[in-house]
DNA sequence: AATAAGGGTTCTAGTCACTGGAAGGTCAAG
DNA sequence: CTTGACCTTCCAGTGACTAGAACCCTTATT
Protein backbone atom coordinates (compact mmCIF):
# COMPACT_ATOMS: atom_id res chain seq x y z
CA UNK A 1 0.00 0.00 0.00
CA UNK A 2 1.23 3.19 -0.90
CA UNK A 3 1.36 6.09 1.23
CA UNK A 4 -1.83 8.98 0.30
CA UNK A 5 -3.68 5.42 1.03
CA UNK A 6 -2.79 4.49 4.54
CA UNK A 7 -2.54 8.54 4.76
CA UNK A 8 -7.10 7.92 3.88
CA UNK A 9 -7.01 5.00 6.45
CA UNK A 10 -5.23 6.42 9.51
CA UNK A 11 -6.19 10.20 8.97
CA UNK A 12 -2.77 10.77 8.86
CA UNK A 13 -0.89 13.91 6.58
CA UNK A 14 1.68 11.97 4.19
CA UNK A 15 4.20 14.50 5.71
CA UNK A 16 3.09 13.38 9.30
CA UNK A 17 4.24 9.38 8.53
CA UNK A 18 7.05 10.21 6.48
CA UNK A 19 8.20 12.10 9.49
CA UNK A 20 6.75 9.35 11.45
CA UNK A 21 9.88 6.84 9.62
CA UNK A 22 12.26 9.58 9.87
CA UNK A 23 12.27 9.58 13.84
CA UNK A 24 11.87 5.97 13.56
CA UNK A 25 8.31 4.87 14.76
CA UNK A 26 7.78 3.07 11.32
CA UNK A 27 9.99 1.10 9.28
CA UNK A 28 8.07 0.27 6.19
CA UNK A 29 10.21 -1.12 3.54
CA UNK A 30 10.31 0.13 -0.38
CA UNK A 31 9.69 -0.90 -3.54
CA UNK A 32 11.79 -1.35 -6.40
CA UNK A 33 11.13 2.82 -7.42
CA UNK A 34 11.98 3.69 -4.03
CA UNK A 35 8.06 4.31 -2.75
CA UNK A 36 7.20 3.17 0.74
CA UNK A 37 5.37 -0.24 1.42
CA UNK A 38 3.23 -0.50 4.22
CA UNK A 39 1.13 -3.12 5.23
CA UNK A 40 -1.51 -4.15 7.66
CA UNK A 41 0.90 -3.54 10.79
CA UNK A 42 2.04 -0.26 9.61
CA UNK A 43 -1.75 0.99 9.33
CA UNK A 44 -2.25 -0.55 13.18
CA UNK A 45 0.61 1.40 14.94
CA UNK A 46 -0.26 4.59 12.57
CA UNK A 47 -4.04 4.54 13.72
CA UNK A 48 -2.25 3.66 17.38
CA UNK A 49 0.41 6.67 17.20
CA UNK A 50 -2.90 8.89 16.17
CA UNK A 51 -5.00 8.02 18.99
CA UNK A 52 -1.99 8.36 21.51
CA UNK A 53 -1.79 11.99 19.72
CA UNK A 54 -5.17 12.79 20.21
CA UNK A 55 -4.48 11.88 23.87
CA UNK A 56 -1.68 14.50 24.20
CA UNK A 57 0.81 12.07 24.55
CA UNK A 58 4.30 13.03 23.58
CA UNK A 59 6.05 11.38 20.91
CA UNK A 60 8.65 9.95 23.37
CA UNK A 61 5.61 8.59 24.83
CA UNK A 62 4.08 7.56 21.87
CA UNK A 63 7.61 5.43 21.43
CA UNK A 64 7.48 4.01 24.61
CA UNK A 65 3.59 3.21 24.83
CA UNK A 66 4.45 1.37 21.34
CA UNK A 67 7.18 -0.65 22.55
CA UNK A 68 4.93 -1.60 25.38
CA UNK A 69 2.31 -2.68 23.22
CA UNK A 70 4.32 -4.78 21.45
CA UNK A 71 5.64 -6.52 24.45
CA UNK A 72 3.69 -9.33 24.98
CA UNK A 73 5.49 -9.91 28.67
CA UNK A 74 4.71 -6.18 29.63
CA UNK A 75 3.40 -5.11 32.95
CA UNK A 76 0.07 -2.81 32.81
CA UNK A 77 1.61 -1.07 35.81
CA UNK A 78 4.35 0.33 33.45
CA UNK A 79 1.60 1.78 31.11
CA UNK A 80 -0.25 2.90 33.68
CA UNK A 81 2.76 4.85 34.73
CA UNK A 82 2.79 6.83 31.57
CA UNK A 83 -0.95 7.60 31.13
CA UNK A 84 -0.88 8.53 35.24
CA UNK A 85 2.11 11.14 34.51
CA UNK A 86 0.57 12.12 31.39
CA UNK A 87 -2.66 12.60 33.09
CA UNK A 88 -1.40 14.72 36.16
CA UNK A 89 0.61 16.79 33.50
CA UNK A 90 -2.74 17.51 32.00
CA UNK A 91 -4.40 18.71 35.11
CA UNK A 92 -1.76 21.31 35.77
CA UNK A 93 -2.14 22.71 32.10
CA UNK A 94 -5.88 23.06 32.86
CA UNK A 95 -5.22 24.76 36.24
CA UNK A 96 -2.70 27.16 34.37
CA UNK A 97 -5.02 28.02 32.19
CA UNK A 98 -7.98 28.12 34.17
CA UNK A 99 -5.69 30.62 36.21
CA UNK A 100 -5.38 32.38 32.95
CA UNK A 101 -8.85 32.31 32.01
CA UNK A 102 -10.26 33.84 35.59
CA UNK A 103 -8.05 36.91 35.44
CA UNK A 104 -8.69 37.51 31.64
CA UNK A 105 -12.47 37.17 32.22
CA UNK A 106 -12.68 39.55 35.13
CA UNK A 107 -10.61 41.84 32.75
CA UNK A 108 -12.54 41.36 30.06
CA UNK A 109 -15.66 42.30 31.99
CA UNK A 110 -14.22 45.34 33.27
CA UNK A 111 -13.89 46.94 30.10
CA UNK A 112 -16.12 49.04 28.46
CA UNK A 113 -14.75 48.23 24.86
CA UNK A 114 -15.55 51.50 23.56
CA UNK A 115 -13.89 54.36 21.63
CA UNK A 116 -12.49 55.74 25.28
CA UNK A 117 -8.81 55.30 25.99
CA UNK A 118 -9.75 54.27 29.54
CA UNK A 119 -9.31 50.39 29.62
CA UNK A 120 -9.04 48.11 33.10
CA UNK A 121 -7.26 45.43 30.81
CA UNK A 122 -4.19 47.74 30.11
CA UNK A 123 -3.93 49.43 33.80
CA UNK A 124 -4.02 45.82 34.91
CA UNK A 125 -1.17 44.74 32.32
CA UNK A 126 1.08 47.45 33.42
CA UNK A 127 0.22 47.61 37.51
CA UNK A 128 2.04 45.73 39.63
CA UNK B 1 21.07 50.07 34.11
CA UNK B 2 22.14 46.82 32.81
CA UNK B 3 20.48 43.65 31.90
CA UNK B 4 21.19 42.06 35.11
CA UNK B 5 19.41 44.35 37.45
CA UNK B 6 16.44 44.72 35.00
CA UNK B 7 16.36 41.07 35.13
CA UNK B 8 16.22 40.92 38.80
CA UNK B 9 14.08 43.61 38.96
CA UNK B 10 11.12 42.12 36.03
CA UNK B 11 11.94 38.39 36.70
CA UNK B 12 12.58 38.12 33.21
CA UNK B 13 15.65 36.12 32.09
CA UNK B 14 18.57 38.19 30.72
CA UNK B 15 18.21 36.05 27.58
CA UNK B 16 14.50 36.42 27.54
CA UNK B 17 15.08 40.58 27.36
CA UNK B 18 17.46 40.00 25.19
CA UNK B 19 15.36 38.28 22.51
CA UNK B 20 12.72 40.79 22.98
CA UNK B 21 15.09 43.64 21.89
CA UNK B 22 15.87 41.16 18.93
CA UNK B 23 12.22 41.45 17.85
CA UNK B 24 11.99 44.77 18.31
CA UNK B 25 9.70 44.76 21.44
CA UNK B 26 12.25 47.11 22.89
CA UNK B 27 15.20 49.60 22.01
CA UNK B 28 17.30 50.43 24.75
CA UNK B 29 20.37 52.33 23.93
CA UNK B 30 24.17 51.14 24.12
CA UNK B 31 26.54 52.85 26.69
CA UNK B 32 30.72 53.19 25.25
CA UNK B 33 31.29 49.99 25.90
CA UNK B 34 28.74 48.35 24.12
CA UNK B 35 26.37 47.51 27.00
CA UNK B 36 22.80 48.14 27.27
CA UNK B 37 21.31 50.83 28.99
CA UNK B 38 17.78 50.23 30.35
CA UNK B 39 15.78 53.25 31.46
CA UNK B 40 12.48 53.11 33.82
CA UNK B 41 10.43 53.07 30.76
CA UNK B 42 11.82 49.82 29.94
CA UNK B 43 11.64 48.02 32.99
CA UNK B 44 7.80 49.09 32.73
CA UNK B 45 7.73 47.83 29.41
CA UNK B 46 9.05 44.97 30.18
CA UNK B 47 6.90 44.27 33.14
CA UNK B 48 3.92 44.80 31.19
CA UNK B 49 5.26 42.01 28.72
CA UNK B 50 5.62 39.88 31.27
CA UNK B 51 2.55 39.92 32.35
CA UNK B 52 0.80 39.74 29.32
CA UNK B 53 2.91 36.92 28.83
CA UNK B 54 1.40 35.09 31.77
CA UNK B 55 -1.73 35.73 30.77
CA UNK B 56 -0.63 33.52 28.05
CA UNK B 57 -1.10 36.33 25.05
CA UNK B 58 1.14 35.63 22.25
CA UNK B 59 4.37 37.91 21.08
CA UNK B 60 2.23 39.33 18.50
CA UNK B 61 -0.83 40.01 20.70
CA UNK B 62 1.95 41.18 23.28
CA UNK B 63 3.13 43.58 20.52
CA UNK B 64 -0.17 45.03 19.56
CA UNK B 65 -1.20 45.15 23.38
CA UNK B 66 1.71 46.96 24.15
CA UNK B 67 0.60 49.31 20.85
CA UNK B 68 -2.20 50.24 22.07
CA UNK B 69 -0.83 50.34 25.63
CA UNK B 70 1.29 53.36 24.07
CA UNK B 71 -1.51 55.15 21.84
CA UNK B 72 -3.49 57.82 24.48
CA UNK B 73 -5.83 57.67 21.59
CA UNK B 74 -6.88 54.36 21.41
CA UNK B 75 -10.24 53.03 21.73
CA UNK B 76 -10.30 50.45 24.84
CA UNK B 77 -12.75 48.03 22.40
CA UNK B 78 -9.37 47.14 20.53
CA UNK B 79 -7.91 46.34 23.61
CA UNK B 80 -11.11 43.88 24.44
CA UNK B 81 -10.98 42.61 21.03
CA UNK B 82 -7.60 41.32 21.31
CA UNK B 83 -7.99 39.79 24.99
CA UNK B 84 -11.78 38.32 24.20
CA UNK B 85 -10.40 36.98 21.36
CA UNK B 86 -7.54 35.18 23.45
CA UNK B 87 -9.57 34.15 25.91
CA UNK B 88 -11.81 32.03 23.74
CA UNK B 89 -8.71 30.59 22.44
CA UNK B 90 -8.10 29.77 25.82
CA UNK B 91 -11.39 28.15 26.64
CA UNK B 92 -10.76 25.65 23.71
CA UNK B 93 -7.99 24.33 24.52
CA UNK B 94 -9.27 23.99 28.22
CA UNK B 95 -11.89 22.09 26.58
CA UNK B 96 -9.32 20.10 24.66
CA UNK B 97 -7.51 19.35 27.46
CA UNK B 98 -10.50 18.19 29.75
CA UNK B 99 -11.89 16.03 27.10
CA UNK B 100 -8.22 14.69 27.25
CA UNK B 101 -8.72 14.26 31.04
CA UNK B 102 -11.90 12.58 31.02
CA UNK B 103 -10.82 9.86 28.55
CA UNK B 104 -7.60 9.45 30.16
CA UNK B 105 -9.03 9.03 33.60
CA UNK B 106 -11.80 6.45 32.88
CA UNK B 107 -8.68 4.53 30.93
CA UNK B 108 -6.24 4.84 34.06
CA UNK B 109 -8.66 3.76 36.32
CA UNK B 110 -9.93 0.74 34.24
CA UNK B 111 -6.08 -0.16 34.24
CA UNK B 112 -5.19 -2.57 37.16
CA UNK B 113 -1.80 -1.10 37.12
CA UNK B 114 0.15 -4.88 38.30
CA UNK B 115 2.21 -7.46 36.89
CA UNK B 116 -0.15 -8.69 34.20
CA UNK B 117 0.39 -7.51 30.39
CA UNK B 118 -3.74 -6.41 30.06
CA UNK B 119 -4.23 -3.23 29.66
CA UNK B 120 -7.31 -1.67 28.60
CA UNK B 121 -5.06 1.64 28.23
CA UNK B 122 -3.40 -0.07 25.11
CA UNK B 123 -6.56 -2.24 24.19
CA UNK B 124 -8.23 1.21 23.62
CA UNK B 125 -5.27 2.82 22.04
CA UNK B 126 -5.28 0.34 19.48
CA UNK B 127 -9.05 -0.43 19.08
CA UNK B 128 -11.19 1.55 16.73
C1' DA C 1 6.01 9.45 -28.90
C1' DA C 2 4.84 13.39 -26.30
C1' DT C 3 2.53 15.17 -22.57
C1' DA C 4 -0.23 16.08 -18.57
C1' DA C 5 -2.08 14.65 -14.18
C1' DG C 6 -1.39 12.71 -10.10
C1' DG C 7 1.17 9.93 -7.51
C1' DG C 8 5.89 9.34 -5.16
C1' DT C 9 10.86 10.92 -3.34
C1' DT C 10 14.40 13.99 -0.75
C1' DC C 11 15.93 18.18 1.28
C1' DT C 12 15.74 22.69 3.41
C1' DA C 13 13.67 25.87 6.14
C1' DG C 14 9.97 27.77 8.93
C1' DT C 15 6.85 27.63 13.03
C1' DC C 16 6.85 29.62 18.61
C1' DA C 17 9.22 31.64 22.33
C1' DC C 18 12.70 31.03 24.10
C1' DT C 19 17.19 28.52 26.02
C1' DG C 20 21.99 26.67 26.20
C1' DG C 21 26.49 27.17 25.12
C1' DA C 22 30.70 28.83 22.97
C1' DA C 23 33.92 32.48 22.18
C1' DG C 24 35.25 36.63 23.46
C1' DG C 25 35.18 41.83 25.34
C1' DT C 26 34.78 44.89 29.86
C1' DC C 27 35.15 46.24 34.51
C1' DA C 28 36.07 46.60 39.56
C1' DA C 29 38.50 44.57 43.34
C1' DG C 30 42.46 42.53 45.53
C1' DC D 1 48.03 41.46 36.89
C1' DT D 2 44.84 38.35 37.56
C1' DT D 3 40.41 36.76 39.03
C1' DG D 4 35.57 36.69 38.70
C1' DA D 5 31.48 38.63 37.47
C1' DC D 6 29.60 40.93 34.26
C1' DC D 7 28.56 41.96 29.27
C1' DT D 8 28.50 41.00 24.00
C1' DT D 9 27.30 38.17 19.59
C1' DC D 10 26.23 34.17 17.14
C1' DC D 11 24.81 29.39 16.39
C1' DA D 12 22.09 25.50 17.45
C1' DG D 13 18.34 23.05 19.66
C1' DT D 14 13.59 22.44 21.55
C1' DG D 15 8.40 19.66 19.65
C1' DA D 16 5.89 17.99 16.23
C1' DC D 17 5.14 18.87 12.46
C1' DT D 18 4.34 21.73 7.89
C1' DA D 19 5.32 24.33 3.43
C1' DG D 20 7.65 24.32 -0.51
C1' DA D 21 11.10 23.35 -3.99
C1' DA D 22 13.07 20.23 -7.16
C1' DC D 23 12.84 16.07 -9.01
C1' DC D 24 11.34 10.93 -10.29
C1' DC D 25 7.52 7.32 -11.52
C1' DT D 26 3.15 5.75 -13.48
C1' DT D 27 -0.87 5.86 -16.09
C1' DA D 28 -3.89 7.75 -19.49
C1' DT D 29 -4.76 10.55 -23.29
C1' DT D 30 -3.64 12.96 -27.44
Amino acid sequence: MNIKDVSAQTGLPAKTIRYYEDIGLIRPSRSANGYRVFQETHIHKLAFLGRARTLGFSIEDCRTLLALYEDDSRASADVKAVAEEHLSQIGEKIAQLEAMRDTLRTLVQSCAGDARPDCPILTDLARG
